[in-house]
DNA sequence: GGCTTTTTTCTCGACAGTCGAGAAAATAAA
DNA sequence: TTTATTTTCTCGACTGTCGAGAAAAAAGCC
């Protein structure tokens, strides 16, 4: 059903727009929000003005120009409006950030997951401490917290902030908005970690000006994880991460991890590479964490020839490229982001993936979809929290309007 | 990229909300549409005023009312604001049929493919033909011809009217759009018979009332297609169909008839069940075309307890079970809704869909899809032809607007 | 039949939003 | 100090929605 629309609806998108184009540009000049916005000056006086006045944005004082003519006047998000945690959830350690609403890093510190005190309550205290921790350190109140964004590996529900299953959990169940409850006013956000990748690989193209209708980051490691970018019909961008490393591969892939034969993750995750390359038996319980030397050394056993490494990796190649083969066969073809760990043997899977890929009618009408490895996953993870949860409090800002 | 909004926008908005309940409900009274549309009293006299006068909707004279006080005036479509013509393309027949603007339908004939006469070229003659002589019959002028809604079981670009693959054509490619030409003001689209399904199936739902986030629409036959349709963030109706049939299933699936290895469509396609019910090598090239009468026979074997044909029903229920756990795991889980000829062995299939469902994680978290066998697929692709040709004509009304 | 009641539809003025044009502001150049 | 140039702001026009009440049209009542 299409929903009514009004005069207010028209003021919050168009509110929103210039708040956007001033997040993406960083700062910008009233002539310049009407270029990028396509609005009319009038009607960029009367926004800007309404932003400014409920402290969204404000006028920076440095009048940089070297024209003649009155100088440009540039706005820019106060960074003071407001403020963002990001909380990075990995195996072996958990990362807090606090972040202003300019996207500005604050203050940063870890902490080692004791793998002893496990169960999902006993996290839940650790994280709600570290949370007063880190705004306690920068003396920024409760309620000046507008989101928290937080990302694991794993399958996040997609309404809420549920993490139904994690390689650190297992199916246990975490809800963070119940976990944060009413002590918080913050919007609390859960993104699968490799959505983020996505999110942020999006939004780079789009500044750079690069057209596309969707993008597909995989990261490669002890787990598989996918995000998804797609452009809807009027253009705005939906991100999202279905499950990819747990769909199923073929049976013959062996027990993963989470109980089911034959996912993607039990033949490309490392301990499926592992298991593979040793010739143990398929359905052994797999290893919970394999060392990344020992990766190393299987690896230089398959540059080196050897038949095991090398066919294992062959596997685990031919596992992600039907995998990606399914992917672009129920989306449509669309380029690939590798990152993760994982990428520093991709020579060693790049032939078992493009075998994997050519046995498909769609590839073979459309081509090899086109295959790009990224570094720095940690920091392409970040950028996407911070850019979701901004992105999220702009257009809570926006939509609260003049109440 | 947001796009900027304006008072054009939501004018243009609310009258496509009018529109489509009037659509919906076939006809409404000022008072009824602005309860269906929560629009002010005010607002529908505007919109209405403005699509009667340019003779896209009319006053029907039938005031049914029993009670007292001004009777109420209905308002309605006009049926002769112009003309829908529906083509359905299968492999042994094409039927064409002519709809005016309020979804009756007018003419029909059906005419037999002559497979002596193959290749595109000839087809498109005899199709542009068979297009004229439909308009002939009924002595409508080819301008108010709105639009011309195609389709054929196969793989459709998913921006225009481009045929890539079909059962009938194979990847010899087939562009409607560019067959009628100038000739046509009419919109051309051509869709997936299956999506037209999930289409009629969506709308159907939406009637009833049935709040739904995503159904997919599965037809079983000599070919297996699917159709999703999903609601987006802002309620509005996604119908799409990505490749189901093609996709990957498992290389032990044997040839395909689009010469690929290991399709669903090559283990769960009807001729694919016949190749492993009298074990043929699985690398035969499949049969062109399968008598009903043939597959009653296997079924009736495998009913009887016998074991190749039992087998042969299993692998292909398996083959749709990992399918659509792949489908469920790369969006999300939904209800599904089988149609076509195959449903008549549903009995047959359905354990080993269980099984094929039942071997990934998503499904042991969420439980397994609702399926339901739904008959009339034909009625259902007709329906869906006409929801999908009339709201398309609608919003190009109401783009047009008063231009 | 004429008046009242009831229900629906239409109309009017208020309000919110965008837009184009031109005024005002602010600086560099002459 | 004046002029030219560029940017920002302001005003009136236009379009759209909304609420309230007027007008219309039929049934009920006397």
């Amino acid at each position: 059903m299409l929903t009514k629309s009004s005069t207010e609806v028209v003021r919050q998108q168009n509110s929103a727009l210039v708040l956007s184009a001033l997040r993406r540009k960083g700062s910008l000049s009233h002539t310049e929000i009407a270029e990028q916005t396509g609005l009319a000056s009038a009607t960029i006086s009367v926004i800007t003005a309404e932003l400014e006045r409920s402290g969204t944005i404000a006028k920076t004082e440095q009048h940089v120009q070297g024209g003649r003519g009155r100088p440009r006047v540039l706005f820019a998000p106060r960074r003071d409006c407001g403020y963002v945690i990001v909380v990075r959830i990995s195996s072996d350690i958990v990362q807090y950030s606090l972040a202003d609403y300019g996207g500005v890093l604050l203050d940063r510190f870890e902490e080692a997951r004791s793998h002893d005190v496990s169960g999902t309550a006993a996290f839940g205290q650790v994280f709600v401490a570290a949370l007063e921790r880190l705004l306690q350190r920068s003396r920024i109140a409760k309620d000046r917290v507008l989101a928290v964004s937080i990302s694991s590996k794993g399958l996040v529900a997609g309404d809420g902030a549920r993490l139904l299953w994690s390689p650190v959990f297992g199916s246990e169940e975490l809800d963070f908005a119940k976990l944060l409850g009413q002590d918080w006013r913050a919007r609390i956000m859960l993104s699968n970690e490799t959505l983020l990748v996505a999110q942020a690989l999006a939004a780079k193209a789009e500044e750079k000006g690069d057209t596309f209708k969707a993008l597909a980051a995989i990261s490669l490691g002890h787990s598989i994880g996918l995000g998804l970018a797609r452009k809807g019909r009027s253009g705005e961008l939906d991100v999202f991460a279905p499950n990819f490393g747990h769909m199923l591969h073929a049976s013959s892939a062996g027990l993963c991890r989470c109980g089911s034969f034959g996912c993607i993750e039990a033949a490309a995750g490392f301990y499926g590479i592992l298991r593979a390359a040793f010739e143990v038996p398929s359905d052994t319980i797999p290893a919970k964490f394999v060392p990344l030397s020992e990766m190393d050394k299987i690896a230089a056993g398959a540059r080196q020839g050897q038949r095991m490494p090398g066919y294992a990796f062959r596997q685990a190649g031919i596992a992600l490229g039907n995998g990606i083969s399914r992917l672009t066969s129920l989306y449509e073809p669309m380029p690939i982001f590798v990152t993760g760990q994982g990428t520093r043997y991709f020579d060693l899977l790049q032939k078992g993936v493009e075998e994997g890929l050519a046995q498909s009618l769609q590839v073979r009408l459309e081509g090899l979809p086109e295959i790009t490895v990224v570094g720095d996953e940690q920091r392409l993870v970040f950028d996407g929290h911070l850019d979701r949860a901004l992105s999220a409090v702009d257009s809570d800002i926006t939509a609260a309007g003049h109440a």
